[in-house]
DNA sequence: AATGAATGAGTATTCATTCAT
DNA sequence: TATGAATGAATACTCATTCAT
C-alpha cells in the first residue's frame, strides 16, 4: 500500500497509526486489515517499497563504468538527502529506530544486506571489466561506499549542515573512487589490501 | 537517570514509556516526575548522562600523542559497541532516529557538535605537536574520524555482524591514521587536501 | 448522551470522569471517543439536551394564555426539582460553577440567553394579547421571572428543605404574575416600571 | 489557613490543589496534613472563612435602621459582584458545585442557614423596631431578599451582563424593601401577605 | 514541628485490533 | 469484500496522602 508511505514520510513510523494510513490511502481501518496482518506488516510493506527505490537508484545508472556508477548513485544519493524528508532515507533510519521489538530492524538489515549486495555487483563488475583495481577486497570497498552513505544519512538526520555543506561525503567519496581506479597504487598500500 | 538508557536501548526511544521507564529505575511513576517535569526531560537527561560518556572516552587517553588518542578512543569505542547494549552508542542513534519530536534530534546535535570539538581539539593539538599533518584539515579530518564512528553505531544497530567481525571500521581508521602521521606525503596527494 | 446528565447529576461536572461517564452509558472509554472528540464536547453535548430539555418545558404548555403558560412553565419546573436528581437543573448549576474551564461557563450563558428568549416570546405575546401589561418592561419581567426559578434551583442543589417546602417560590411567583396581569395598576408603582 | 483562600480565589475548588495551598501558604505540603487532616478540611476551613466574610458583610452596617441595613448589605453586594472574581460569592457556588460526595454541599447549606439567621434578626429587628411591616412573615421576607442575592451571585457566574447593567437585582429589591416598609399598605395585598 | 520524597490510584486521551453487518 | 463501531490496554501526567527523617 503506497499510502503507508506517505504516512511514514510525513509523520514518522511511531506516528504511522492505522488511521492515519487508512485516511492516506482512503479505505476504512478495517479495510486495511483485510490485506495486511498487521500495522507492523504495513510497515513492513513500506520498507519493501524503499527497498525497490533503492534499488532503482542503484540500478538507473547501467551503462556507465562501474567507477562512474559509484559516483552516480552517491550523487543522487546526496540529492535525495536535500529533498523534503531525505527521500527514503530518513524512514529508512526511522525504520531502524523503531525498537528492537516488532522484528523491524531485522527486516531493515535484510534489506540493508540486499542492497550491499547490488552495489557489490557493480564493483565486481568493475573489476572484471578493469575499471576498479583487483587487489581491492570487493566487499570492504563496498562497505566503505556505504560507509559515506550511512555518514551522510545520519549528518542529514541530525541537521548538521556544516558536514552537508561543506561536501565531506563527497569529499571521502572522491578519495576512495581515486584511489580504488588508480592504475598503479603505490606498493606500501597495495601490501595491505 | 541510568534506568531511562537501559530502557531506550532495549526498546527504543518510541518504547521508552513512563511505565517501563519506573520500572527500569525501580521507582513509580509518580517519583519520576517529583525528579523530572516530564518524560523529554527524563530523556533530554538521559542524552546529557550520553555525552558525559563520550566526553570521558574521549579524555581519558590524555597523555597519549594525538594519532594515538584518536586510535585509543577510537579503540575503547569498538569495544563498547560489543557490549551488551553496545554501550551509550546505540540509545544515542536511538535519540537521532526518534523523530521530528520535541527537540530530541536538535539536542542531539548540539551533543555531537560538542563532542566534535573535543575530538577537533585533539586533532590541533597533533598538529601542533607536529605528530599530525599541518596541510589537512583539521575539521575534515575530524568528520572523517566520526563517519568511521558513526558506521560503527550503524552497523551494530542493525546487527551487521560481517561489517563488525572483517573489522572495516579498524581499517579505514588505520587508513586514516597513517595518511594523516604520515611525514611526507606524495605530492599528489598532498596536493588535493 | 444521557449518560453524561446522569454522571453529572450524581457527582457534579469535576467529577464527571469519563470513566463514569462510560460506565453510567454503559459503553468502553474508548467508544465515548469515538462518537466525541473530548470529554468536553461530552459536556457540551449534555448541555445541548438539557437545552432541549428546558425548550421543552417552555414550549409544551402552548396553547394557555401567556400569564398561565409563565405559571404552568413555573409549575412544572418545581415538580421537576423535587424528583431523584432536580431534573436537568441541578446538571445545570454544576455547569455554571463548573469553574473558569474550556469555556463551560459561557455555554452556559449563551444556553441561558437562549431559554430566556423563549420566555420572553411568551411575556411579549400575552402583552400583544392584553393579558399581561403592556406598561411593563418584558425583558425586565422575564428576568424576575428567571430570578425565581433560580432561586429553585440553589435551595434545591443546596437541600434547604424549608426554602422548598415553604413554597416561597410559588409565592413569588404569584406576586409576579398577578402584579404583571392585573388590569389597573395603582398610579404610583406604574410610574416607575 | 489564608493561603487555602486565596488559592480557591485564584483557581476554583477543583484546581486548589494541596501543592497549590501550599505555595500559596509557604509551607511545605506535610505541614498542611499537620495542621488539616485532608484536603476536605482545609476547603472547609476556607469556606468559613467566606462564612466570616459573609457575616462582616452583613454586620457591618449595625446603628442604621433594618431596611437601611437590608438595603445597604445587599448595596455592598453587588459591589463585591463587580470585583476580579466576585469576592467570596463566586468561591461559595463553586463550593455549592463541587459535588455531593465530599459533604462540601451540606457544609454550604449549613453556612447559608446561619447567614440566613443573621439577615432573619435584622428583619426581625425591624419589625420590632416598627420600621418593616409586622404583618409580613418574616422568614419569607428574608428568603425573598436572599433570593435576589442569589440571583445577583448566578448571573455574575454566568457573566450575564444585561441582567447586571440594567441593575434589575436592584429593582427588585427596591420593590421589595418598598412594599416591606410601607405604612399602609393597600388592603388587597395585605390581606394576602 | 516541619519537611519533601515517594507513592499509587486516577486523569483524559490514543490506538491497534476485532467483528457483526 | 469492505466497513466502521466498539473495545481495552496503554499512554503521559496529576495529585492527595503518607512517612522516615
Amino acid at each position: 500500500m503506497e499510502g503507508v508511505l506517505k504516512v511514514v514520510a510525513e509523520h514518522g513510523v511511531p506516528s504511522a497509526t492505522v488511521a492515519r494510513i487508512a485516511a492516506a490511502a482512503n479505505v476504512s481501518e478495517g479495510t486495511l486489515y483485510v490485506h495486511f496482518g498487521s500495522r507492523d506488516e504495513m510497515l513492513m510493506a513500506a520498507l519493501d517499497s524503499i527497498f525497490v527505490d533503492m534499488s532503482n537508484l542503484i540500478e538507473s545508472s547501467a551503462g556507465m563504468s562501474a567507477a562512474d556508477r559509484l559516483a552516480d548513485v552517491a550523487k543522487r544519493h546526496s540529492e535525495l538527502m536535500k529533498t523534503e524528508r531525505g527521500g527514503f532515507a530518513i524512514p529508512w533510519v526511522e525504520f531502524i529506530a523503531a525498537g528492537p521489538q516488532v522484528g523491524l530492524r531485522e527486516a531493515v538489515a535484510r534489506t540493508q544486506t540486499k542492497a550491499f549486495e547490488k552495489v557489490l555487483a557493480i564493483v565486481e563488475q568493475g573489476q572484471s571489466e578493469g575499471t576498479i583495481r583487483e587487489d581491492l577486497d570487493a566487499r570492504r570497498l563496498t562497505w566503505q561506499w556505504y560507509t559515506i552513505m550511512w555518514a551522510e544519512n545520519m549528518s542529514t538526520l541530525m541537521g548538521l549542515s556544516e558536514y552537508i555543506d561543506a561536501g565531506h561525503a563527497g569529499y571521502s567519496l572522491d578519495l576512495l573512487l581515486r584511489d580504488a581506479t588508480a592504475k598503479c597504487p603505490d606498493a606500501g598500500d597495495a601490501a595491505d589490501r
